[in-house]
DNA sequence: TCAATAATTAAAGGACTATTGAAATATGAA
DNA sequence: TTCATATTTCAATAGTCCTTTAATTATTGA
């Protein structure tokens, strides 16, 4: 990840409908959702859903496949991943107390952090 | 952290010279630097940094503090862990493997969790 | 092939964002 | 007070982004 994909990747999520698509294609996991389901959930029509999808797939946040006559779109893990790592490497080479409270969040996700934790 | 200070703050490091201010303020530290410091290291007008510096001071992620003739800027460092927090959440909610990387990052940060992951 | 479904693309508008240059404000020093 | 410094504010312009509607493409089944 470098500068010019974090801008982008800032750019994608800083639009509503955007952020929710994404909230909901990470809980949805690898099997992903159908842009038709996410218009429905987001109650947005299908040319403005597909409109933002077509953002977020620029970015590199999400990914497509068709699958018969639906278009389903997955959470690109490395990519969100590699957004939050930015992030961090920034605060990191400056003050790493900013990074300390992620850390907590993230010993949370990673059961093993935890158990050598205790 | 909720969605709509996530949002702006999105907003605010979706642009190439501020994440370019933030940048600089996470490595400066508390002390931070002046406006004017800020527009001469990044090469654009005075009147364009204090526009932007606007910008990311509404979206909380830095402060401002006058210093006799000079305003001297801060990066927020609870409002840029709460950003991180806030990604970090939402794919824990789902798929904790996106954080895992981000953990790794953050152990190098935080010394005293390193030690106990020996 | 024809109709139905699922989604994208294109065009037009209105709204927001960024840049520039000039004028204004605030502070400190002579 | 007057001048210089540091920064902000204002107004105008150009550019980008979001939404809507209508038209188009792709796939499947009768």
């Amino acid at each position: 990840m470098n500068q010019r994909q974090a801008l982008t990747s800032f750019a994608a999520l800083s639009q509503e409908t955007r952020l929710q698509i994404i909230r909901l294609l990470v809980v949805a996991g690898p099997e992903g959702l159908a842009a038709g389901a996410l218009a429905e959930k987001l109650e947005v029509s299908p040319s403005n859903i597909s409109f933002h999808l077509k953002e977020l797939e620029h970015s590199g946040l999400i990914g497509a496949q068709r699958q018969s006559r639906s278009i389903i779109y997955t959470a690109n893990y490395e990519s969100l991943g590699g957004l939050i790592r930015f992030l961090m490497e920034d605060c990191c080479s400056g003050h790493p107390e900013i990074c300390a409270p992620a850390a907590v969040v993230a010993t949370c996700c990673t059961p093993k952090m935890e158990e050598k934790l205790q």
